[in-house]
DNA sequence: CTTGATTCCGAAAGCGCTTTCGGAATAGCC
DNA sequence: GGCTATTCCGAAAGCGCTTTCGGAATCAAG
């Protein structure tokens, strides 16, 4: 089987190799006549120009990689499947590559990124859950490689993100507790490292203050992003001296774990203790009881974020994409009325 | 800023590119000073060979794909997550690349990989769920494209695959259950053109023969991979004339599902009815009850297969890579005796 | 009919790397 | 010391495509 390059519809059409390029390209210096004879025979053997060959000659890689996050925790990645989903839709429409890339350890995460922006490899790329101070958006911008972040971190003014706005998110939920008539509200966090683990206990404390709640660190607990992680850190709070009777997680993983946590505890929760996660994960609908979480929007986001990094390559302003969406609250099961209150509104 | 290339590693050194280049990939006509002099510079500048370049001269891709399965559901996709970092580790060991596609439509996924294996990008390819009669299986057999994939067809004599025997594992559940009483065991598949989904239903069927239980086809409902698909397939069968007295289902998605289908029916499932899922996920442990599975095993199995896949890219035979693994039985609370039954083990 | 502007295509260089081939320099042998 | 066998490197072609440049042919205009 005679493999399709270039050199072969030239020959079959009695052309050259660059008039045939130019023809299948688009340039303006070639008759419409031969665009259809060239076009005709390539869709006849479908031709496919070779990759490798294109990159070379062009200097664009048509590709652009995926960074997935370190310390992954089984309960808590459907996002990452989404995400790649919608990445991969947006990249389809040009024919581009999405490669995913990862760290052997999440200490050299920053070395990855430097190593992929030296490679060429890559016309872009997107990193999920920044840190405060992110080693990696540091890099990216001096590579000059256009990314975007999918978050936020400390200073995110000059770089392209998109996320959610999670610190208004926090200080809605604990509205809505305070509503409930909760007073005592503890909050599980996330490691300080990430900068979302921050904002939301900004909005956490922020809500606090203005419903004129006295802060108490008893109330606080940082947690690794997992279930197990969240259960020790809600067991710890309830078995303190002035326990809460509501609980905040910084993510609906976390979240079920204090419910599990509540239940060990003889409590029930949504009853005895209320729960409100984070991210509107789907089998938030089947725990114990169902868990009420503050959702985020647009299931295609991945979608969105792989459009905004293809107009950043295509020289638009890294500042001019950065868009905030705002979660919203699910009401399902797992919070209720404070013991003995009665709601008023 | 210099672009360091092998010219001009070449020049700094006094050498010709092809001389660093063959001291670069380990020729056994290079000394081993020079081969030091150009390793000691090359890596004082950081220098990656452009892999472009690398490609079209050599004509090897260094890159595998992993076609993303269609149809995906929110609830069961950890996996994929899972599968993507194991493949990425084994990837990595020889610094080749992990491409992710998709078909726009179910429809096209044959095309997919068609355009996949002309185009030349990659290596070899991973794909997961295959069903009874797989094209793509097909074409990437005609392709001579190396491949390996994830679960089984009917014809799987003749290409590498990676599988749970998951007819044997649902012939153990069934023992289980009729161990435990039950002789009215209900079956919620999965769509019947997934080859894994008539392999769960033989291994049902067996172990009912082998237990002397009559088959009961009103036992047996098809439904979707997702949770609301199985609940409404158990709903339907939980009001039948005769309800079982336990569910399996093929998946641990539908099985959460079912576990809300009995809640629904104002029963208990664990007590009134038991549902025995598959596959192991980590969410089960939190669903009400906690959800008792048929778990896979082996957490790298992405690793796992990304070896086989190298190794018959290697030049392996496709057929000495063929691995079955077997599934074992998590007990939470999902299930238990059936009532009015004095276990006799 | 001549001139200048257009239209269209061929020629050729080059992207950065790999790999074969041949030959100069060195080593080993009698 | 002369010979062959090794060791080591330079030279050059080529992977398949893109893109610039220039020139032949066609056109419109005077």
């Amino acid at each position: 089987m005679q493999k399709v390059s270039l050199k072969f519809l030239a020959k079959e059409l009695g052309l050259t190799e660059g008039t045939v390029s130019r023809a299948l390209n688009g340039y303006p210096d070639i008759s419409k006549s031969t665009i259809k004879r060239v076009t005709a025979l390539a869709e006849k053997h479908n031709y496919r120009a070779n990759q490798a060959a294109r990159r070379l000659a062009t200097g664009v890689a048509e590709a652009v990689a995926y960074l997935l996050p370190a310390n992954t925790n089984a309960l808590s990645e459907p996002f990452v499947s989404q995400l790649l989903e919608g990445l991969g839709q947006s990249l389809a429409k040009r024919n581009w590559d999405l490669l995913v890339v990862q760290a052997s350890s999440s200490e050299n995460e920053a070395e990855t990124i430097a190593k992929l922006s030296r490679s060429g490899k890559v016309s872009g790329v997107v990193i999920s859950r920044p840190y405060k101070q992110d080693p990696r958006i540091d890099l990216l911008q001096k590579s000059n490689l256009p990314f975007i972040v999918h978050g936020r971190s400390v200073n995110h003014a000059d770089y392209a993100w998109y996320d959610v706005d999670s610190e208004t998110a926090f200080a809605d939920a604990v509205d809505h507790l305070v509503e409930l008539g909760h007073q005592r509200i503890g909050f599980v966090g996330a490691p300080t490292y990430y900068h979302f683990s921050q904002m939301r206990l900004n909005g956490y404390r922020a809500a606090l203050a203005d419903n004129g709640i006295a802060q108490d660190d008893s109330l606080i607990e940082i947690a690794e992003l997992s279930d197990d992680a969240g259960e020790r850190a809600a067991v710890s709070m309830l078995k303190s001296q002035r326990p809460p009777t509501a609980i905040l997680c910084a993510t609906d993983t976390q979240a079920i774990g204090a419910l599990a946590a509540i239940r060990s505890q003889g409590l029930t929760p949504g009853k005895d203790v209320s729960v409100i996660g984070y991210d509107g994960l789907a089998f938030g609908k089947h725990t114990n009881p169902p868990l009420t979480t503050m959702a985020q929007p647009l299931a295609d986001s991945g979608r969105h974020m792989g459009d905004m990094l293809l107009a950043i390559i295509d020289g638009g302003n890294p500042t001019d994409y950065q868009e905030l969406r705002g979660a919203k609250l699910v009401r399902r099961m797992s919070d209720g009325p404070v013991l003995g209150h009665d709601k008023l509104t």
